[in-house]
RNA sequence: GGGGGGUUAGCUCAGCUGGUUAGAGCGUCUGUCUUACACACAGAAGGCCAGAGGUUCGAGUCCUCUAUCCCCCA
């Protein structure tokens, strides 16, 4: 047996920063990451939610991160071929923008470059940078497969992406159109709905006058944009509006430009908004454009793609968009059409990325029709096949799904999956293919272009779960570890992401794609405020596991946090997660200090027989717990779980056995020690998922300092998850604790309230019926745990109670303190009547629910038992209570 | 306008399918550096579970309405 650690050599303190780094390359050394194909084991899979490529690891990283690497080592330490695989995404707008960025500090732009100088330089700052996320990932203890890490933009996957593209033009569900969209003229790309960002701002309702074109009259019409009165074909009014109804069909004339536009009728239109007339601009607004497809009015764009006026806007043509309101409106002015303008706040979209307005705008983009890949999607979630979590996202998830909208999948960006299509310079046909067509497939001519969008970069993550695993070929892993598991990803990403993967999985694979959608909230700040850069109030995890080690940190994201819900995250939480840590740590001090200061641990009976009432106690407990995480983790309830856990190491472990175990080993008495030992184990089995890397360390120390152990394997990561052994659960042990419990805890209290000093031994006396032997038993404990001296232990015995002597009511006795000299009489009385007063009212209560005739006929037996037990309980403590209060006169 | 969620101790939050006198952490108060731990120990105070109805033998938990806050979609 190897002594090789006595306490001295353990830190008093733990310390996270000497031990993290080296336990995470053990772990990565030893292979312990990566999983052995077993045929016949079904595996656990998660993929982890790529991170942007250059991106840096934020709260709602590290909160995915610990809840997945949680369920991977659960499942893994349960023997399941677990893969936790990681990966990045190549995000193309954000990653454009931030070396579009970098580049203007140089003074060039992504044009001077030209195309593909570009992408080499994107290309360069991911070498430089990608793995930057990856190393602070490892920081927080995720047990992540690096040997099959994989980036978007890998081969796999972007044969993944073309394949896909291709398979969906063929069978007509992506095809080239012009509709109106999201455009950011900074980014100068269009965005998908799900891209906009809406924010309430202050602006203004402008009433402009329309003169009619018959007679003297206008009609005036209320905007927040007049702008786009320039590219405006139409005025619309609600059809039973009866203020215009005698104007429908009129013409009026458009200020600034001239041109003859109709006033029509559409059910769409509020009249109680403005004026109740709609200027009618299909160009440059959402529902504008869907009034003008249904009265077949014309579409004029006014807008180039950078934001400036076209030749549409005639003399104002060239200026910018955010001079051409101030410009328009001072114009209508001087014409005398501006009836008012008032403050108003509506809701603008912003770009989601750089926060620039967005401009609905008419342009040429290729599409992904949506309906029919829903429709499979929405009836594996009804059919339960797949289940979110929380189930009330399930809702959500229906309502996006059932009124999805065709998704405008190409960007005009220079960074991502470029669009396999090709155009014949000839005869202007379009050619979908794998790879570059020789050929234009209409008119043979070779002379192609391809088309100069890319791919939206969700659609590479759709494709994620199979595409990450070798999809389209059938590869080993894909065969093995397809469909995944679990997809955890925060709420805010369902639609965007989640949805999108349950669509093209099931459409590329005819599977689906994970079985359980797990979502998290979002981590917020101490004031409950949303983490945000602007705003300077994210807290960095890096810093925090520098201050309070990466344990701390997942211990605090996991505590009390509930799948879907908000958390905010504080100093507090992290200083309590810090100090359990550090609990165990000093627990296991003990432990390992007691075993190698005991002469001969080889002899330490190995698994323990608990044959003392103390180790039946506490080896009961454990299993109860066992099986109770056991529970709360198949229903991911988390939280629950670590508490579970939380309280026994603290409250059962650590307050009461260790204690207790502590007056046997001063006997020396190592009966203790091997339950002392075993149960320590256990904990560290339990919360290792929770605490990976200070269990490891604390396993690696301690595992040499036991006998032989049946599962003994090299790393705790790859042990055997505690079982529960149901055969250990030991009713009478745990109800005889209880007693002694209760004592202890009446004496300390005592104690206290009398304000004896905690050197100063006293005398008890317990009378008891039922329950002398457990007392006698355990007079040793109830002794060094209470500060008793002399205790005394009686069945039927008297009271003495008097001035010099106080009394407490146990639930099987009474137990009597001598107090010379400190006791007030008076004092005594009210305490003790107002207990009465409370067990009265207690009797009272069960009684009456004992007597109600429904009650006894409806509730279930074992509920009616428990009421009578108690209220046997109650009445017999009433009586005891009366006793002592009569002879205190 | 449509949909979803929150409201429980001073603060931050748990509380699964209804069943003891509703829990934790932090904070507060009183003691203690008791040879694992002061990142600790012992003890204590503190709650009309937002409000009103209803279902039930029994409601923090289920239903309806109200108030209030937040989120998503249009």
């Amino acid at each position: 047996m190897v002594k090789a650690n006595t306490i001295d050599e353990i830190p008093k303190a733990y310390n996270p920063k000497l031990v993290e780094q080296r336990i995470y390359n053990m772990w990565v050394e030893g292979g312990h990451f990566t999983p052995i194909l077993d045929q016949t084991k079904k595996p656990f899979v998660i993929i982890m939610p790529p991170p942007n490529v250059t991106g840096e690891l934020h709260m709602g990283h590290a909160l995915t991160a610990a809840l997945e690497d949680l369920m991977a080592r659960w499942h893994r330490m349960r023997g399941e071929p677990t893969l936790y695989l990681p990966g990045t995404d190549h995000a193309g707008i954000a990653t454009q923008v931030v070396v579009e960025r970098m580049l203007s500090k140089e003074g060039i732009s992504r044009h001077d470059l030209g195309r593909e100088q570009f992408v080499e330089r994107v290309w360069e700052w991911v070498h430089q940078y990608g793995d930057r996320i990856y190393e602070q990932t490892k920081r927080l203890g995720a047990s992540c497969d690096w040997t099959r890490k994989s980036f978007t933009l890998d081969d796999g996957p972007s044969k993944a992406v073309i394949n896909t593209f291709v398979n969906l033009y063929n069978k007509g569900l992506i095809f080239r159109g012009e509709r109106i969209n999201n455009w950011c003229s900074r980014c100068e790309t269009a965005l998908s709905d799900l891209e906009v960002f809406h924010r309430e701002e202050a602006g203004a309702l402008y009433s402009i006058k329309y003169p009619l074109e018959k007679g003297s009259g206008h009609i005036t019409i209320a905007t927040t944009r007049p702008e786009t009165l320039l590219g405006d074909t139409g005025v619309a009014v609600h059809p039973q509006d009866e203020r215009y109804s005698g104007l429908l069909g009129e013409l009026v004339i458009l200020p600034v430009i001239g041109r003859r536009i109709p006033i029509i009728a559409d059910e769409t239109v509020d009249p109680e908004f403005g004026t109740g007339a709609l200027k009618v601009t299909p160009g440059h607004d959402h529902n504008d454009f869907d009034i003008g497809e249904r009265h077949k009015l014309p579409i004029i764009t006014i807008l180039n793609l950078d934001g400036t006026l076209n030749e549409n806007a005639g003399e104002y043509q060239g200026i910018n968009r955010s001079d051409a309101r101030d410009v328009i409106v001072e114009r209508l002015d001087s014409d005398n059409l501006i009836e008012s303008i008032k403050p108003i706040v509506h809701s603008v979209g912003h770009c989601q990325r750089c926060d620039t307005v967005l401009e609905p705008l008419v342009s040429k983009q290729w599409y992904m029709k949506m309906k029919s890949l829903a429709l499979p999607a929405i009836k594996a979630v009804k059919d339960n096949q797949i289940k979110i979590i929380p189930e009330y996202f399930t809702k959500v998830y229906f309502n996006w799904m059932e009124n999805i909208r065709d998704w405008p999948i190409s960007r005009q960006l220079w960074w991502g999956h470029r669009i396999p299509a090709w155009y014949c310079n000839r005869c202007e046909s379009v050619t979908v293919d794998k790879e570059k067509p020789l050929k234009c497939v209409k008119c043979d001519s070779d002379e192609l272009e391809q088309d100069s969008d890319v791919l939206d970069t969700w659609f590479s993550s759709a494709l994620w779960p199979h595409s990450t695993l070798g999809w389209p070929d059938k590869s080993e892993d894909f065969q093995y570890f397809y469909p995944t598991s679990v997809l955890e990803t925060g709420h805010d990403i369902l639609f965007f992401w989640v949805a999108r993967m349950i669509m093209m999985g099931i459409e590329n694979t005819s599977q689906i794609p994970f079985d359980t959608v797990y979502l998290h909230g979002l981590v917020r700040d101490p004031e409950g405020v949303k983490m945000s850069k602007t705003k300077g109030n994210v807290m960095d995890p890096i810093d925090l596991i520098d201050l309070y080690g990466a344990d701390a940190l997942r211990f605090a994201l996991t505590s009390g946090n509930t799948p879907g819900n908000d958390m905010r995250l504080n100093e507090q939480k992290m200083e309590s997660s810090r100090n359990f840590a550090n609990k165990l740590w000093n627990a296991s001090r003990f432990v390992m200090n007691s075993i190698t200061k005991h002469d001969n641990s080889d002899e330490l009976i190995w698994p323990p027989v608990p044959e003392h009432l103390e180790d039946r106690w506490i080896i009961s407990r454990l299993n109860r717990v066992i099986c109770s995480v056991d529970l709360s983790m198949q229903e991911y309830q988390i939280g629950e779980a670590q508490r579970a856990i939380h309280d026994f190491l603290w409250n059962e472990y650590c307050d009461w056995y260790l204690e207790m175990s502590k007056v046997r080993i001063r006997n020396s008495d190592s009966s203790a020690l091997p339950v002392l030992a075993f149960v320590l184990e256990k904990i560290l089995r339990l919360l290792h998922p929770f605490m990976p890397f200070i269990t490891e360390e604390i396993w690696q120390k301690f595992i040499p300092l036991l006998p032989c152990m049946s599962d003994h394997r090299t790393a705790l990561i790859s042990s055997e998850y505690p079982v529960v052994d149901v055969e250990m659960y030991d009713d009478e042990s745990e109800s005889s604790m209880e007693d002694v419990v209760e004592l202890v805890r009446s004496i300390r209290n005592l104690r206290a309230e009398f304000r004896i000093q905690p050197h100063h031994q006293i005398e008890a006396l317990v009378d008891t019926v039922s329950t002398p032997d457990v007392y006698k038993l355990e007079s040793e404990v109830i002794k060094s745990l209470a500060g008793v001296g002399s205790l005394k232990i009686v069945q039927n015995g008297q009271d003495e109670n008097s001035s010099e002597h106080v009394s407490m009511i146990l639930r099987n006795g009474n137990v009597t303190v001598p107090l010379t000299g400190l006791v007030d009489i008076l004092q005594e009385k009210i305490r003790l009547e107002a207990e009465l007063k409370d067990v009265l009212a207690n009797t009272d209560r069960l009684s009456g629910r004992l007597e109600n005739e429904e009650f006894v006929s409806k509730a279930p037996q074992d509920v009616i038992d428990k009421e009578r037990e108690r209220l046997g309980a109650m009445i017999d403590r009433g009586d005891r209570l009366t006793q002592t209060l009569s002879r205190l006169g």
